[in-house]
DNA sequence: CTATTATTTCAAGAAAAGTTGATTTGTCTA
DNA sequence: TAGACAAATCAACTTTTCTTGAAATAATAG
């Protein structure tokens, strides 16, 4: 079981991939396919330069995956990392907080 | 549909209170009960001040709730709304990009 | 080999988020 | 009411993250 200190650095990473507006609109446009940053940058009308900075926390955090082909670079979803964070957050439901309240000076 | 544009800022917001370490171990706290302040601040060793900061940041994300009760402000987790993101990242699994690749200038 | 295209990297600046200590607000108790 | 305590707010500052345009890489086509 981990620590509270050593909350894993995945996670935490994770959350904070996808605590920006743009690296969430570009991971559900790799929900229906991968793609290259060309067509991302297409989609999202936003400079390369920019988007080559959001997909690189995305890749930092193991959310996407990168597959080289020629010129190219296809992005695609990692869903296994989406489903660790998913999996972070279903544990709070099963091991809900029991213990509605408790005197704060009670000890 | 959430469009593009509209994903959801509740979504966003949640994902962005829980991109900080020390708002993962006071949820992390709080998933074993409710606190107030002052318990938080002995278990983190932690300013109050600094713990009032990221308390709001997770009371605007709406991801815990507070109950007065005398002079102490109990903090709690809001679970509908942690189930809500857990929600929204197990949607990616099931829409899973079956497309693999697509050349990226075929038209 | 040169030119072209796809993408990353870099540096400088702008904006957002976090930290700190002091002050304020609100509640309780003597 | 005065004093003590819980917690929020504030202002100044530090740190991190984001944006931008230009330059560097790398692969390919002619």
């Amino acid at each position: 079981m981990a620590t509270l200190e050593t909350t894993s650095t995945d996670i935490l990473q994770g959350f904070k991939a996808l605590s920006d507006p743009l690296r969430l609109q570009i991971i559900e446009l790799l929900r229906e396919q991968e793609m290259c940053v060309c067509d991302l940058c297409d989609r999202l009308t936003v400079a390369q330069s920019k988007l080559s900075f959001h997909l690189k926390a995305l890749k930092t955090a193991n959310l996407v995956r990168v597959r080289q082909e020629g010129r190219w670079l296809y992005y695609s979803l990692n869903l296994p990392q989406m489903a660790a964070l998913e999996q972070y957050l279903s544990d709070f439901r099963r091991n809900a907080p029991m213990v509605p309240a408790r005197a704060c000076d009670a000890d």
